[in-house]
DNA sequence: CGTTAACATGAGGGGTGGTTCCGCTTGCGC
DNA sequence: GCGCAAGCGGAACCACCCCTCATGTTAACG
């Protein structure tokens, strides 16, 4: 029971420097691997990319699994202050939720993986709670403003943009995979339809 | 130079009784297993419920890919079919077009492969020309219609259409897969957003 | 009924890709 | 400096799944 010990928890010991120094790197090059190729991006290559070795990947995340939850957890937050602060900006109501969801679109239209997850059956997304929490909070505030306006239509649910996104994710997939889509005309025409009228 | 053989092309003779059977034996496995668990559905699966060897299917499909194809061959052509049957009704411009894609989207639900097709990167969905062109060019019309009658977006094309599949394909995928969307909720959002005004 | 070419079979080859494990290296406290 | 636990590397392992092929079976025709 000396001081150095915490009492009820498990104390993770901070990591050595260069154990911190890998992880993250193993972040950055699993980010850049997904966001180019996609969640079938293999370990070796992002450990490659890395310069480190595969066990040293796998040290850090368990799974190959938990680094994609990892980068979807962080890529959450990134939304989530995106949104907020359309929302903090208390401008036209439906400019501004048009617009931060436009600006969600254009970060995910930039990250394959991204697409995936959204558009996935979610394993990863499930367990991505906090930030998407955030997420889903300052949207439905958006949406419940647009409303209030009379500028949205009064049936439309924070459920509703994560359906039109799920849907999104996989057009701008398909679009970077040669399909002949285009997800801005998908993102206005889903848009418009969401508009009160 | 016999009468009894083609000129110009190959003529493959009939197959033999026993062997068409199992063809169509093949091919009603497949839509089966397809339809409930998707393209991941294994070939050693498909050709147990067909009651088959392995080397049977792939004696009449060289592919497992081959065999996606002609199933979505088949899955266009009952689709332009339907949209076809559409066209011919001449009733209400845009309750014609809206009820054609509800028609289609009612089929795609029931299919989890034809989602990922249509949602994919269209490998199979490439190599299915002839279904895709008739189905496409009733779409075409079925819109010029509507779009002569003043109630849908004048700027609405064939590819919004497809565009709006692709992501309806993997909405209902997810939903699917348990995730809490709606394909229905999707589809009427979007025929919205198709709309005039 | 006999012959033969077409057909069916399913164990196994081969490629892919996530995960493990053990011998080696290195940061860090003394 | 020294010792050691933490960290690292990457070959090997293993599970999965598409596809092949050598061997046995059967429809079709004279």
């Amino acid at each position: 029971m000396e001081g150095s010990f915490r009492l009820s928890t498990i104390a993770p010991r901070p990591l050595r420097a260069d154990a911190r120094r890998n992880r993250e790197k193993v972040l950055a090059a699993a980010a850049a691997a997904f966001g180019e190729s996609g969640l079938e991006s293999q370990v070796e290559d992002i450990a490659r990319r890395a310069g480190v070795g595969v066990g040293t990947v796998y040290r850090h995340f368990p799974t190959k699994d938990a680094l994609v939850t990892a980068l979807a957890e962080a890529h959450f937050e990134r939304l989530a202050d995106t949104v907020e602060a359309a929302l903090a900006q208390c401008g036209d109501p439906w400019d501004d939720f048009a617009s931060a969801l436009w600006r969600c679109a254009e970060s995910a239209a930039r990250d394959v993986a991204w697409c995936e997850i959204i558009a996935g059956d979610a394993g990863a997304v499930g367990r991505a709670a906090r930030g998407q929490a955030r997420l889903h909070e300052a949207t439905g505030a958006l949406i419940a403003r647009a409303q209030a306006a009379g500028v949205m239509r009064a049936d439309a649910t924070v459920q509703d943009v994560s359906t039109i996104m799920c849907g999104f994710g996989h057009v701008a997939s398909s679009q970077r995979a040669g399909a002949p889509l285009d997800w801005r005309r998908y993102l206005t025409i889903a848009l418009d339809g969401l508009r009160a009228g």
